[in-house]
DNA sequence: ATGTAC
């Protein structure tokens, strides 16, 4: 089959390209709703790890001329991940140091719903009360961001090590914008669904509203990559401690799959909508992670215009949470992990996580060829869930 | 994914 897929448009809409082999029915409708979106410019763009969630479907990449679509976003704002390589010594390190610095890792970094106790750690001044369009956004950021900085989450957030084929170390990184973007999209969502018309409801950015959307959604952005920088310093502390070798600054990559950004496309500036989507301009480097236990990918943008210059944000789901729980016994997932050290006694939730609720990420870089080339295969050798 | 409202 030849990607992308054309979906012409409906009368009065706007056609979809999809980059994805499999387009799950109901993502398909949640396509066609949004393609019909007066506010909707261009076409709409789906990524290969396409399924269905609330509003939206994850995978979806669109643009406007000047409206903000805060349901559009997916609820964790800047959510994104971060990679940084260590410098090729003397070899990988083994199980019994894995396990080690696990729970290392996991003494040092709240995992799950664990944030900071008390009031919670001094932010760095530039985050410290940013101005925020509403007073009770401002007050929940004081009282949650101290205490969410340098934490994991949950769901699918993750913290991995990984080898590459020469053998280096990989640290990688899955997280977001916690409890204060949750607040900052929530409350958008709300003033969109009383002000703005329809079912995917807009705001003007040349509106006040509109405007203070986009200003808030940037904090929980730059949130969200704080917190990134966060756990990653704790982390790299904890390896270079272990392995006696720091990793190389300059191997970092860091990418977020839930904003909006304004851009240019063919000529214009375009305010991009991605959710579960990453932008990457020619040639810059990208991560795309696979599921729990399988491999996950360093790639280079290849500034593809009909995608906006976009690709996937990871395997995407196949079964919903509570599908793979019923479908997914825990000793086949114990079976899969059996090289990666992580916490065995919790395979009975973890199946929710599982490859087989997965897309397989090679077909997924496959029908995303033109979009990105794959620098790196990065495999796993121990996981710390959220 | 999330805190909070139900």
């Amino acid at each position: 089959m030849t990607l992308p897929r054309l979906l012409p448009a409906a009368p009065g809409g706007r056609p979809i390209l999809v980059w994805a082999r499999a387009l799950p029915p109901g993502a398909e409708k949640q396509l066609r709703h949004l393609a019909a979106q007066p506010y909707v410019v261009e076409h709409v763009a789906a990524m290969p790890d396409l399924h269905v969630a609330s509003g939206i479907a994850v995978g979806t990449v669109f643009a406007t001329e000047h409206h903000v679509v805060p349901g559009a976003l997916g609820g964790d704002l800047g959510c994104g991940v971060s990679a940084w390589r260590f410098p090729l010594t003397t070899g990988l390190p083994g199980r019994d140091v894995l396990e080690r610095v696990l729970s290392r890792l996991a003494e040092r970094i709240p995992v799950g719903d664990a944030v900071h106790r008390g009031r919670g750690l001094p932010l760095p001044d530039a985050l410290a009360s940013p101005p925020l369009s509403t007073g009770k956004l401002s007050h929940a950021w004081e009282r949650l961001a101290p205490r969410h900085l340098g934490t994991l989450g949950g769901g699918n957030h993750f913290l991995e090590l990984d080898r590459d084929a020469e053998g280096a170390l990989w640290l990688l990184l899955h997280t977001g914008s916690r409890g204060v973007g949750a607040a900052i999209a929530d409350h958008h969502v709300r003033v969109a669904r009383a002000l703005g018309e329809g079912s995917l409801p807009g705001l003007s950015t040349r509106t006040p509203e509109g405007a203070a959307c986009v200003a808030d959604t940037r904090w929980a952005c730059r949130f969200a990559l704080a917190n990134r920088e966060a756990i990653a310093a704790r982390a790299l502390d904890v390896l270079e401690e272990a392995l006696g070798v720091a990793a190389d600054a300059a191997s970092r990559v860091d990418v977020h799959h839930n904003h909006v950004a304004q851009e240019e496309h063919g000529g214009r500036l375009l305010w991009v909508h991605r959710k579960g989507a990453v932008g990457l301009e020619a040639g810059q480097r990208g991560l795309i992670p696979g599921s729990m236990g399988t491999a996950s990918y360093v790639v280079e943008g290849r500034g593809e215009p009909r995608a906006f210059r976009s690709c996937s944000h990871g395997a995407g789901r196949v079964l919903s949470r509570s599908e793979a729980r019923a479908r997914i016994r825990p000793a086949a997932l114990e079976h899969l992990l059996r090289r990666v050290v992580y916490a065995r006694e919790r395979a009975a939730t973890l199946v929710e996580e599982a490859p087989a609720a997965y897309r397989d990420i090679t077909e997924v870089l496959e029908d995303e060829a033109d979009l990105v080339r794959p620098l790196t295969r990065l495999t796993p050798l121990a996981v710390l869930k959220g």
